[in-house]
DNA sequence: TGCAAGACTTGATATATGTCAAAATGACTA
DNA sequence: TAGTCATTTTGACATATATCAAGTCTTGCA
């Protein structure tokens, strides 16, 4: 394992706003981030944008572009933000002769295919609210698996991006935010969000 | 690659709604579909289900389970199948000796993770008539891929399948195709449908 | 072949979310 | 610090899709 180092002596810094990568650039690495977060998103020819998610430290980020080895989607720092780079023909050279770094490579790439079926559902399914309860206890649960609080989130992303994200438009983000705030379930000022109920945040999910 | 061969001789039959697997089994084997197609759908706690795949010959089925070594969806055969068991661990295996199945492998499950993008556009920001236009054309474009016509398809899945992929309604699954029908946009007999016009087809999806 | 169960279509109506608009708030810059 | 611009909230209204309800058509089985 200490031959990872080798992979990821090589750091990069990207501030708020700029692109790790843009839809058609070449594919040679992916990036595991350090710190900060970043969004992806895909676009239509018609202008039509959808953001497919929001990723925050340790995580991998542009595993799209193996496919064709061109990024079929853009990646965008939401906050100023450390990654990692991973060169892609080192770290598949190094997985033949590491079968256990060959396993978790082929266990993140699955993991994103789960992750993406969860939100397939979500969009074909839930209600406004439903998903936005998805959405709060999704950032919530990785706040908390980073050490970090699980109640008090900070949103780095604005009401667009996350009506983008979750199928909605900003105004009803706003609008249910503003409906969970006054139902007690969270508390809602600008872009921090504190969750006050878990078990009623919870509920409103499994209720259909 | 003749290596390969060893690992596909393993050929199973399936019946028309028989489970390839189902959500929670333990993982063994991809599985690549030789004829027939299948569906696979997750499950939400309530009850709540969405079809998120409809596959067909030629295409690799049971990514999702990689990740946890079980199965996140149940796949069922639509019509009889045919499927070639392909055991991962071997795959694994191999694919550390053959750097090309290795690129293989990964691009396809790269392109899985591509193909969930673009339902997540098609689910987050498509009104319906778009969603099945879109829907239609794919259908029809991997149709022609296997040597198939790409004006006639014959659809294996029910208007509550196509609807729970599409995150439509049955109902507006119906209305849509009636209103395709009437607009000489394409021939609707039961499941039978033809084609008649691309170029307006592909212009519903083209204009926001 | 005929019957029954499921699949599909169509209509009337309800509703969640979208759209348009304006005001309020917050953030950045000069 | 003030001023400008972007973001967010909130309201009134529009609309796409869902819901409820018949009724018709297929299909598979007896």
């Amino acid at each position: 394992m200490h031959r990872l180092e080798d992979l990821s002596n090589n750091k990069r810094s990207y501030t708020s706003g700029a692109y790790l990568y843009r839809t058609g650039d070449c594919f040679k690495s992916l990036h595991a981030i350090r710190s900060g977060s970043f969004k992806t998103r895909v676009l239509h020819e018609d202008g039509r944008e959808q953001v497919t998610g929001f990723l925050m430290a340790g995580e991998i980020i542009g595993l799209d572009a193996i496919s064709t080895d061109h990024h079929t989607c853009e990646a965008v720092a939401m906050e100023n933000s450390e990654v990692c780079e991973l060169p892609f023909n080192k770290l598949e050279e190094l997985s033949r002769d590491i079968p256990s770094l060959q396993r978790h490579l082929h266990k993140i790439m699955s993991r994103e295919i789960v992750r993406d079926q969860g939100i397939m559902l979500l969009l074909g399914s839930m209600r406004a609210e439903e998903r936005l309860a998805a959405f709060l206890l999704n950032l919530s649960q990785r706040n908390a698996a980073h050490g970090m609080s699980g109640a008090q989130l900070k949103l780095h992303m604005s009401r667009l991006e996350i009506g983008s994200y979750l199928g909605l438009k900003l105004e009803t983000v706003s609008r249910t935010f503003s409906h969970l705030h006054e139902s007690g379930v969270i508390k809602v000022r600008n872009r921090a969000i504190e969750i006050l109920d878990f078990p009623a945040l919870k509920a409103i999910l499994a209720r259909p």
